[in-house]
DNA sequence: AAGTGGTCTAGACCACTCG
DNA sequence: GAGTGGTCTAGACCACTTA
């Protein structure tokens, strides 16, 4: 484990996953055993079942005792699940996108009290209110209300949220994102929602609510996106 | 591992999540450590590093090395993600819910392409239509509309859908259910939708599209549901 | 009966954090 | 330096599948 960064584990599984890619384990066919891995990377079964069971957890193969296991089939999306923000999103996807900033204030806490609640502040805190227009392809996509804790970032630069905001924590301010809990519902535009848009909304809006974690169960940010429906899915997977 | 049915990591995971239900974990607090748990369960620690691991990749706790593991914050949903149809979704959440089927059919393949390209049928199979409605509380939420390949199932009773369509599959039929893909997106009522409604529909809808496989990759069902946005949202989260 | 993955043991060394 | 989780080894027994 010594000549190579990564843990062998992982290696494993870039190599089964690249298998996978290069088509050379193929849907529905077996991969090699276990036993076959332990030969292949002079490793011990613990370590290659690891791996196998992690790809297996992440649907993609299945496992079955006295079986073997095997390439899962795919469809819609063949990525694993990360948490990421909409521009990292965008560029997986190879899409042109960008974004707008039409509004930064600090905003007390007491005209918004979900958030104030929810970031656990006090009367004299200033909430952290950024609103964006989201294109893809120069073409509005969604809008954006975010809002950042006080407690986690006191000062914040409007050149420092034009990218990825995930990005600009992680690397700035050196602090580890670590889950976000979200709602997606469908509504009609209100009126203030349409003057966020910089064209006529027609459409009925899908609307996606975060809050999002760091590593030590802080909140640090509360979102609210509002997609054009038109334009915008939401798509995921689940496995048993 | 004789005397109870359950593997000791899975035991180990029902312990801490009791203990965080209880309270005796609380959140932020450091649990005990993987030695702790060795002598508690008098096991090893790879077993006990297992049970903790999985723990933490599905967001119940996070580990740090040198420092500890140490329970989440939560806020909106605690439960861990899980592969669900609608009954069991409700009754995890102790609400009481109901389906009346108001239609079921077998439809020629052509007429939907979509579904025929998606199970890779012939020009004479028969796709399983079902249609349904979802009340929670009497009150009505969604309309279903259910295919089901019949390279699965050939034969379907009507009283056989009554309930949880997953737990039918896995108990009678004997086949267990993989994965899922699903897109959701936000539409106005269709006149077709409208009809199926038995209320008046004035909101926007909020469209749940899944595909779900068996375990060996086989596309076994399509369904597109269509929730009142009024009342129903999708609920989610994300781990790094 | 032979092979598969599922589970488990009893060790080990490492990088990291903290006092 | 003591303690933590991260990773790994070299064995083992089991239930299950397939021939």
């Amino acid at each position: 484990m010594d000549a190579s960064e990564k843990p062998l584990y992982k290696q494993i599984e870039d190599y089964v996953l690249d298998q996978i890619d290069k088509g050379i384990y193929t849907e529905g066919e077996p991969i090699p055993t276990e036993v076959e891995f332990c030969k292949l990377f002079n490793t011990s079964r613990a370590t290659v079942n690891k791996a196998l069971n992690i790809l297996a957890y992440n649907g993609v193969i299945y496992r079955t005792a006295g079986k073997g296991t095997f390439v899962r089939m795919y469809s819609m999306d063949k990525q694993m699940k990360k948490l990421m923000g909409f521009t990292e999103q965008m560029k997986m996807l190879n899409v042109d996108s960008s974004t707008e900033i039409i509004g930064y204030s600090r905003v007390k806490a007491d005209r918004i009290p979900k958030v104030k609640e929810l970031f656990k502040l006090g009367n004299d805190d200033f909430i952290h209110k950024i609103e964006r227009v989201r294109y893809v392809e120069h073409d509005p996509i969604a809008v954006e209300c975010i809002h950042i804790s006080p407690k986690v970032i006191s000062n914040l630069q409007v050149e420092d949220i034009g990218g990825s905001l995930y990005k600009f924590i992680e690397d700035t301010i050196g602090v580890k994102i670590g889950s976000s809990n979200f709602v997606i519902s469908a509504m009609n535009a209100t009126d203030e929602i349409k003057s966020m848009f910089p064209c006529e909304v027609n459409v009925p809006l899908l609307k996606y609510e975060q809050e999002t974690f760091l590593m030590n169960g802080v909140v640090f940010e509360y979102n609210e996106i509002y997609y054009l429906s038109n334009k915008y899915q939401y798509k995921g997977s689940n496995f048993r």
